[in-house]
DNA sequence: TCAAACCTTAAACGCGCGTTCAATCCGCTG
DNA sequence: CAGCGGATTGAACGCGCGTTTAAGGTTTGA
């Protein structure tokens, strides 16, 4: 009961200020004293801890699905529900800070990213790729990557509202380059690609495999 | 002369192990003590900010062109001149922090971005986008963003070897599905791009300026 | 009812941080 | 040589951190 309050509430100010404030400031949130925190979880390490694994459980659960305009769009989509925006934001941090949940996190971005690339291509939405696993890592880490950038150069959001509106903005500023990327492509023609194709195929010279 | 000793003991420092290390840390590697360069920048808030704007400056002067590959290639580009690779890793440290360098080097990248796309779109070999700033700093935060991800996964590096290392990993990894989009686009029609131009030029309800 | 098991608090501890300060060293100039 | 000013040191200060500890409440079950 008190334990869950305290977890909420880390959760809701670590999303906020990152993993750099203190033990008091948390504790302060959940109305206890920083002794009881430290009762409960063991350590400061301990509640990040189980704020990681509770998440990451949350997220799990929550299945969520990488819709058009990359994996991004998944965060944008969490942070729209009320409830797990805090969430959101938490993970991002997360990310921002490595550690356990960060890795993990990715891995579940890229496997959604992957399922849905490839249910694109099975409905003739999507081309398919050379390196299936690859382009949908790619598109993973760009995705959520320019987020992480993007919350470290507006720092200014000090409720989850602004959170929300801050990823609305985003999702307008890059809706037409993405889509226009994603349909037209950047090159002209395909001579780069495939001049990498002929070079990764008859390297010319060295560890070529018999 | 011992004062560019301390902040280049400082630039590389905070870029291996980020922005929280003490100040006695890096006086002692620049084989001083703590006191000392806090007489020389004033504060540990000084020398950061002198940090900042001599790694600014040396970009801005090495005027780094972002090359096919995106913006990341242009660190890596950074990174494989001995003298600035901790700058290169500065710079990423800085970008993670936010901050006062962070917005300007960001913009810088984004400007080079835009100048180097307009000479591909002007040589024929880029195609021109119905917005190109916009394109640009997508491209930009993308790319930049995916980096500052990669570093936040594998934190390991601990030489600026290592971070040479990570560095062609990660382009060994994106060259194919970074050349595919760019070649082949994503999607297999331009259905989306054409509802997506449709809608905001003709919004099915409320804000048209006259 | 009594005591064991807990939840919870307040105070203290030790540590490392950024910063301050007096003292010392060193090189220059008159 | 005397003296001055910047460079440099080492010790100290105050602060906030995570953590520990002893004590006080509160529940609970025999």
């Amino acid at each position: 009961m008190t334990a869950e309050r305290i977890r909420d509430a880390a959760i809701l100010r670590y999303g906020r200020d990152g993993f750099s404030v203190g033990l008091r400031a948390v504790a302060a949130d959940a109305g206890v004293t920083a002794g009881l925190v430290v009762h409960h979880f063991g350590s400061k390490d301990g509640l990040r801890k189980a704020c990681d694994a509770y998440v990451l459980g949350v997220i799990r659960s929550a299945k969520l699905k990488a819709t058009r305009g990359g994996p991004a769009a998944a965060i944008a989509q969490l942070a729209e529900i009320e409830e797990y925006a805090p969430m959101a934001l938490y993970s991002l941090r997360s990310l921002q800070a490595g550690g356990e949940l960060a890795g993990e996190f990715m891995e579940q971005m890229c496997a959604d990213a992957l399922e849905y690339l490839e249910a694109g291509v099975a409905s003739g939405l999507i081309r398919p790729s050379r390196d299936p696993a690859g382009r949908a890592r790619y598109l993973a880490m760009q995705g959520m990557g320019s987020l992480l950038l993007w919350i470290s150069l507006h720092p200014g959001f000090r409720e989850v509202d602004d959170f929300r509106k801050e990823l609305r903005q985003i999702s307008d500023e890059i809706t037409l380059p993405a889509l226009e990327l994603f349909s037209e492509g950047l090159f002209v023609d395909r001579k780069m690609l495939d001049d990498y194709l002929m070079y990764v195929c008859d390297p010319p010279a060295g560890d070529a495999k018999p």
